[in-house]
DNA sequence: TCCTTTGTTGTCCAACTGGATAACAACGCT
DNA sequence: AGCGTTGTTATCCAGTTGGACAACAAAGGA
């Protein structure tokens, strides 16, 4: 009962050969929704292979390492986000833009972020990618603060420092609200609203009243869910 | 070559027996060490009980499961760390209580704390414990925070949805200064106390001012580092 | 056509995990 | 002193993990 080569051979129903961007494409959306479930403590290579269709021995042919492919996976959820936001906020005045910005992000998002900022400490390539990603973040805040502030709706002595102080807002309540469930999304909103117009020198109310917010980009992982 | 009974025996050189209760809490006190080093799923027995200085079945004498032991050890860590902080800050001036809560705390809580927010959202124990947390934490600034407006130092018409927005300011700025290192401590600290400078309507330095601010308790596991 | 490249599989491996268990040893009770 | 309780060790086990590797197969260039 051994079987022969050419049994192996017969035997081996191979999934269809991809192109390597293509085949990138679906290991990095398995691992994104693998991340989204289980933290990225919880990513196996075993398990993106199984939910790929292809063997685990695969991924290693596309990624260095286990640390490689959930940092690459983690680079390409953040940096389309990001693409996204920066073009949808170009198209839309000052005021509009900063409230779209500030306002509560989609659960799924806020997830992927808390676990990175858990998981970085262990993974170096993370913490690459993580720091990358906030600093990406900053400047775009600290642009948008500049353009309220050239349109003379408000005023700031530092934007970058004004920025890292909403962003570091913004993350708390997020926290709060998707973590915890200590606070719903109106509060979420009217905290960071609030902090913004104090700080910015908005009228009260300024940023509440564009409405309706839009909407934030969703993120390749979204569908994996 | 083979060793008797008698040989095992004489080489087996046990560690001191101690009392159950003894035994116990260095365990939790290493599991807590090992949580601030490699997160919540970075525990592992083996380690656990090298840290300690036993063998690794000895963990299972006192802790049912590998999940039991991480659920007791995150509870210990909470529930000591808010009692000595409540019994510290009833001992001050409104102003020092405030300024105390609100000042950074050492890095190992917070990784906990992010590690928490992180794993929680799998773990429903770890939730619930975490839920109970958060909200014992809302009721304690809450309380110094009336402390506050009842010396007549500040104003609050809410004192419990500022607390919420403190603790989602000192959350967001603890991330950004642990996890991410975008802000340095003294930053960190300066938008802690101006949010609840400007929320409180204290005058502008008030809390800055505090000197020094009392350090918050340190909690079991900071030794083990 | 031959040959190189590269997508893909199957298989092996060493390390590590949580858990189970038998034997031993210190202690306290009577 | 005898005896049960329990703190403690030393092993064994089955499972999972990331990684390495040889072999195969589909492309594509010359």
């Amino acid at each position: 009962m051994l079987d022969t080569v050419a049994d192996r051979t017969t035997a081996r129903k191979s999934s269809e050969r991809k192109s390597s961007d293509e085949r990138r494409d679906d290991i990095i959306r398995a691992t994104l929704g693998l991340v989204a479930r289980k933290g990225f403590a919880g990513v196996t290579l075993r398990e993106v292979a199984t939910e790929v269709g292809v063997v685990h021995g695969l991924i290693r042919h596309y990624f260095a390492s286990r640390d490689d492919l959930v940092a690459a996976a983690f680079d390409f959820a953040v940096s389309s986000e990001l693409e996204s936001d920066r073009a949808l906020l170009d198209g839309l005045d000052p005021l509009s833009a900063l409230a779209g910005w500030l306002a509560a992000t989609p659960e799924n998002h806020y997830r992927v972020w808390i676990d990175a900022w858990s998981e970085a400490a262990r993974t170096p390539p993370l913490a690459a990618a993580l720091d990358r990603h906030h600093r990406d973040c900053e400047r775009i805040l600290t642009a948008v603060i500049e353009r309220v502030v050239d349109a003379g709706l408000g005023a700031s002595a530092d934007p970058a420092a004004d920025s890292r102080l909403l962003t570091a807002v913004a993350d708390g309540v997020a926290v709060q609200h998707h973590a915890v469930g200590v606070i719903d999304v109106d509060e979420a909103d009217a905290i960071v609203f609030g902090a913004a117009e104090s700080q910015l020198g908005l009228e009260p109310g300024a940023l509440a009243r564009v409405n309706p917010v839009p909407a934030r980009g969703q993120w390749a992982g979204d569908a994996a869910r």
